[in-house]
RNA sequence: GGGCUUGUAGCUCAGGUGGUUAGAGCGUUACACUGAUAAUGUAAAGGUCCCUGGUUCGAGUCCAGGCAGGCCCA
């Protein structure tokens, strides 16, 4: 046996045996060899987190990479993937403490913290096995023998010098950024800390909404004018009044609807003008006021305060707009006090407007930072910047009412309070919000003060309140390179675009200073010493380190204790206990020029910096592998989930931008989500998530990926269905092994070969074959665009409908009897290769979605063929489809004409299909013709060419063509509204009108000249559709301007030649039934039982006795030991024997 | 709250540049085929194209505003 043939194929079975075969020929190594010498395409692995098991979204994850990697092989490229782990960071920490039931409170006292980044090592790498195990099984190709780990020394190194280099650009500095602190305790709190149950409590503030008094000039005249002249102010609403001396910016919603408002003060009676979003107006002003009395207000007794719209705007209409400083206590150093725009402003409360104070609120210091508005800041005893309230909680003295002041009541003491209560002299402690709205009240600034209940966030550790404060952190200056990078980006194909120019764009745009600290132990340290006076050294590699450290040493400048350590640090170098991480880079002690001990900046820096600095460490950049380097950057492809879109998308393009000048990866693919298949969030928590070693068991690799790949594309969220996984199984897969085996079993038994050499000739061929080649041939281009402009989901189903559309359902079932009839003529060999060539290039075309399968397919195709092949050196000659080159693409092979007459023609079939469907005329009776009305030549003529596969395939006699002159013919005319709809416009219901009513006489003349003028309306034959309709007497369908008329009148020749036809297919069901081979030969007895019957069979005996492969047929009166067989009504008695 | 994204048949999805009758597969129902047969074919039923406005002779498609889901950010 040539080829193998299979009963019933189990694709997980079929991915086994052939990863056993790429494993044990090293396939996907050689994959990489056999290009060597060729372009390189550069893919990187963007590293995932061994500390948890792999999802099912790894699987659709990797599938996207491992298609464009593969379809990349087969196009001829090199294409390596360096696989990689990444190992630091949060998740990894939270976890271990998990483990060990500690917290971060404990590290450095339970356990040290050399014992607690130990266990995170370990964790970090636990489930490896798990994970080489998926991609195995799934078929995904990435080098995992040797991969990058960001944890390892030299990766460390590497990223290390990154950021010196960072450094010596001046894009590397210490500031600041707004954080949870607890005065109380002198520490700041992560955002974890901050989301422990009981840290936000209900409290009573005092809440102000302060009058900002707007400065007149161009931007703010209209204003102004709106109030004839009378001064404007801008409310806005705050919690925290002790916040207020520190405003620099008011901040807007652009699209939010504001109004300027007459009315009066509350406090002071001074008439006023003031701008709040119009929704709020209802908060802060009565219904009964509303346009009421001005002039009488002076004499009333003030309860009811009049007021009036005066004009509303857009917030975009105040942007820029400046106004005066509320509490003028310290100067900016540079302008500020103006209207700018935010996206965090909403309506829900205060008034549309909010107080920005760039030292106290995280949106606030964002918000100033993208519009260059200055902070308030005074200068500590040192020269350092510092806010207006110190680390205490404090006012500074600069803020002189209330110098020294805690601004939270709740940090005073019981004893503290009573004596600030002396000192007010007063019944009671007025806090310092209090005194501030009574301040700013008097002086006419203070526009509604009233308590407020609001959740307050409170430090676990004290429980007192939290103050958003700013804390020193380091960041990299990426705002120093924003055009570069917006620039850059417009270079990158995005897939989809609106991830690049929406998504990644926008945030681009709008890019703030990226902070790069954290202050956690299980990462990468910051490679950057300090003294006490802010000298400071950034250190750029191992080397640079122990020079430094030498240079320490030999300086006399150390301690004791401190030169200990040093010379410890030294004495590990060379072993496997050197590492670079915390503590040990922590007991490093430096001296700077001037003589200073330095010591390190105790944050670790984000881990988006280690995977963005993965093109550069995955080779040690620049300490080894330069060239390696240099061939693989930047990345022609990435992929990974949207999510990642301000993950490592932004740090590779980051660091690339900033440092190299460049992209690091020319085309991306970001994914969506893999949901389950009501459209939740797959969780282990829920009990959702789909375990991926149980789907690829159950379906086989082949079918989860070529599902997920069909059914949705990449970007869009996927609903994972696994009977999305069984329809494709069944449909694709199933239809392909179908054909696959279709094929075996004949070329089996004809002793077929493949030819690569004596091919049958174009012309030789049959119009089915020379369709389908054309077909593959347009698949082939098609397949490629797809592919080449990163969409799979196209490709694969482009793929699918060939096999099932074209192939299965058409070409093969169409030909099926060339292959088991008769000797092996030219007409079966072409029938063959032609078969042979189709099932071929789909396995090289559905490779790169289905590995295991496509790889299995061709293998059966050719493997006999393997050792000749290699001889004369033709495609065949690979071990692996997986080593193949693309299929050529050759117009002498595509006929499109072609193609469009094959649709016709199906269609055609399907038309006289419905049409017997109709009358109840099974495919087995024959009629006696078709007719259709050739309303064009081409038409006619691409009939003519497919006459005979229709014939066949409805088993009718005959097809005439019907043409105008016969006069059976009626016609209908319809308006083309495409061609109509520019020429007319708004005449057009006039027109169609027109159309419908024109009578044969007009047709006729439109049909001979081409044209015509009705109605004054100048109408061309392209104007209108023709179409033919209802022959009397026949029975007629219609479809997309093709009609067919079929005639159902049965002759008595044609009604025995049904019952003849009806004969073999009950000997056919006999022979099977009684388990005869295909090759047997019969003789048949029938019973002389009915005479229309006998008569039939009598008449069709030659065309039966071929058909069923009978040496003998012979009726009889009595046939012993017969079978009864019903035909419709009638009840047969036959027997058959095999005959030798 | 902001950015991006999705919404078409019971389910999963197609529907360049607007064109009057909106398609496919699965599922359902009916029928057919029976030398690919634990396959296959044909047909039917099934739609408020998320909603409301607008532009247009004409909107699933373009515009505006909503609603609902998702992701990221706050």
């Amino acid at each position: 046996m040539r080829y193998p043939e299979y009963k019933a194929v189990n694709y997980a079975e079929i991915a086994d045996e052939i990863l056993g075969f790429w494993k044990e020929n090293e396939i996907f190594e050689k994959s990489i060899e056999v290009r060597e010498g060729h372009p390189a395409f550069n893919f990187y692995e963007g590293p995932p987190s061994a500390n948890g098991t792999p999802g099912i979204h790894h699987v659709m994850a990797r599938t996207i990479k491992d298609i464009f990697c593969r379809y990349k092989t087969l196009r001829g490229f090199q294409v390596k993937r360096k696989g990689g782990w990444d190992t630091h960071g949060l998740p990894v920490e939270l976890q271990v403490e998990k483990e060990l039931g500690i917290t971060k409170d404990d590290i450095g006292k339970k356990i040290s913290v050399a014992e607690y980044n130990q266990k995170c090592r370990e964790a970090v790498m636990r489930f490896t096995d798990i994970w080489q195990d998926m991609t195995d099984k799934m078929g995904y190709w990435v080098d995992m023998e040797d991969p990058y780990i960001t944890y390892k020394n030299d990766y460390i190194e590497s990223v290390w010098h990154l950021l010196k280099k960072l450094y010596d650009k001046g894009l590397l500095y210490k500031g600041y950024t707004i954080q949870p602190y607890s005065p109380a305790a002198g520490t700041g709190l992560s955002s974890h800390e901050l989301n422990q149950p009981g840290c936000y409590r209900d409290v009573k503030d005092t809440s102000l909404t302060a009058q900002f008094k707007v400065i007149k000039n161009s931007k703010s005249e209209f204003l102004f004018e709106a109030a004839n002249n009378g001064e404007v102010y801008i409310l806005a609403w705050t919690t925290t009044p002790w916040t207020l001396p520190s405003n620099s910016a008011l901040t807007i919603g652009k699209n939010i609807e504001y109004a300027l408002v007459k009315t009066f003060n509350p406090y002071t009676f001074l008439p006023v003008n003031v701008v709040l979003a119009k929704d709020l107006i209802g908060k802060y002003f009565s219904e009964k006021g509303k346009d009421g009395d001005f002039e009488g207000f002076e004499d009333s007794d003030k309860k009811t305060f009049p007021w009036q719209i005066l004009t509303t705007f857009k917030g975009s209409e105040i942007d820029g707009v400046e106004y005066e400083q509320l509490m003028p206590y310290v100067q900016p150093k540079s302008s500020a006090f103006r209207v700018i725009i935010g996206d965090f402003v909403t309506t829900e409360d205060g008034t549309g407007v909010v107080h920005t104070a760039p030292t106290f609120g995280a949106d606030d210091f964002r918000v100033a930072q993208q519009h260059g508005i200055p902070a308030i800041m005074v200068l500590d005893e040192s020269g350092k910047e510092m806010p207006l309230v110190d680390r205490k909680g404090r006012f500074v003295a600069e803020v002189t009412d209330f110098a020294l002041e805690y601004v939270k009541e709740a940090y005073y003491t019981e004893l503290e309070l009573e004596a600030e209560k002396v000192k007010q002299n007063r019944d009671k402690y007025l806090s310092v919000d209090e005194r501030i709205a009574i301040k700013l009240k008097t002086e006419n600034k203070a526009f509604n003060v009233q308590k407020f209940d609001h959740p307050y966030p409170h430090c676990w550790r004290t429980d007192k309140p939290v103050l958003y404060y700013p804390l020193d952190s380091w960041f990299i200056r990426t705002t120093a390179a924003k055009e570069k990078l917006v620039e850059l980006n417009k270079t990158i194909n995005w897939q989809p675009e609106s991830t690049g120019t929406g998504r990644f764009g926008n945030w681009l745009e709008n890019l703030v200073d990226w902070n790069l600290s954290r202050s956690r132990y299980w990462g990468t340290p910051l490679p950057i010493w300090r003294s006490e006076d802010d000298e400071e050294v950034c250190i750029g590699s191992v080397k640079e380190l122990l020079d430094s450290v030498e240079m320490a040493i030999s300086s006399g400048k150390l301690s004791a204790e401190q030169l200990e350590k040093n010379k410890a640090f030294l004495a590990n170098l060379d072993t496997d206990k050197f590492d670079l991480h915390r503590p040990y880079v922590d007991e490093i002690y430096l001296v700077s020029t001037s003589g200073k001990v330095m010591v390190r900046e105790a944050d670790l820096i984000d881990v988006w910096f280690d995977s963005g600095a993965m093109p550069y460490a995955q080779w040690h950049y620049p300490f080894e592998q330069n060239d390696t380097f240099g061939q693989s950057y930047p990345a022609d492809f990435i992929s990974e989930g949207v999510d990642q879109t301000r993950g490592w998308f932004f740090t590779l393009h980051a660091i690339a931008g900033l440092l190299f000048d460049s992209v690091a990866f020319k085309n991306v693919v970001s994914t969506g989500l893999v949901l389950d298949k009501n459209g939740n969030k797959m969780s282990k928590r829920l009990g959702n998530a789909v375990d991926p070693f149980d789907t690829l068991k159950k379906y086989g690799a082949d079918p989860t990926r070529w599902y997920m790949i069909t059914n949705a594309e990449p970007w869009d969220n996927l609903k994972f269905n696994a009977d999305g996984i069984q329809e494709v199984q069944r449909k694709f897969f199933g239809t392909l092994t179908n054909t696959y085996n279709f094929f075996a079993l004949y070329a089996n038994l004809d002793n077929y070969q493949v030819e690569q050499f004596d091919r049958v000739p174009k012309e030789k061929l049959s119009e089915l074959d020379r369709w389908i080649i054309s077909k593959v041939f347009t698949l082939v281009k098609e397949v490629g665009e797809e592919f080449d402009a990163y969409n799979p989901t196209k490709a694969g189903r482009l793929i699918q409908d060939f096999v099932c559309d074209d192939l299965s359902n058409w070409y093969v079932r169409l030909n099926r009897r060339r292959f088991w009839q008769g000797e092996m003529t030219e007409d079966k060999r072409a029938a063959y290769q032609t078969l042979q060539h189709c099932l071929a290039a789909v396995a090289q075309l559905m490779s790169p979605i289905a590995p295991f399968y496509g790889d299995w397919l061709y293998k059966n195709l050719t493997d006999q063929v393997r050792e000749e092949s290699i001889e004369k050196n033709t495609p065949f000659k690979h071990q692996s489809v997986h080593f193949t080159e693309w299929h050529t693409y050759d117009e002498f092979w595509v006929d499109a004409e072609l193609e469009e007459a094959m649709t016709l023609a199906q269609n055609i079939c399907s038309m006289v299909h419905a049409l017997r469907k109709k009358s109840s005329l099974k495919v087995r009776q024959p009629l006696q013709k078709i007719l259709i009305p050739a309303t064009s030549a081409k038409v006619k003529a691409q009939i003519e060419h497919i006459t005979s596969i229709i014939l066949s395939e409805v088993n009718v006699k005959s097809v005439e063509f019907l043409d105008d002159e016969s006069g059976i013919l009626k016609k209908k005319v319809k308006a083309n509204f495409k061609a109509l709809g520019p020429k007319f416009g708004k005449d057009m219901k006039a027109v169609a009108d027109t159309i419908q009513n024109m009578n044969a006489e007009e047709l006729k003349s439109l049909e001979k000249t081409g044209s015509i003028n009705l109605n004054g309306f100048e109408l061309a034959l392209s104007d209108v559709e023709i179409l033919t309709e209802d022959i009397p007497g026949w029975l007629v369908a219609v479809e997309g301007g093709i009609t067919v008329a079929l005639d159902i009148n049965l002759s008595e020749e044609l009604k025995q030649e049904g019952i003849a036809r009806d004969f073999v297919n009950r000997i056919q069901n006999l022979r099977k039934e009684s388990g005869f081979e295909v090759t047997d030969k019969i003789a048949i007895q029938l019973e002389n039982t009915n005479e229309e019957v006998s008569k039939a069979v009598n008449n069709f005996k030659s065309y039966i006795s071929t058909e069923v492969q009978a040496l003998e047929l012979e009726i009889t009166d009595l046939v012993s030991d017969a079978v009864e067989v019903e035909m419709d009504e009638i009840k047969l008695k036959v027997k058959i024997v095999v005959k030798k």
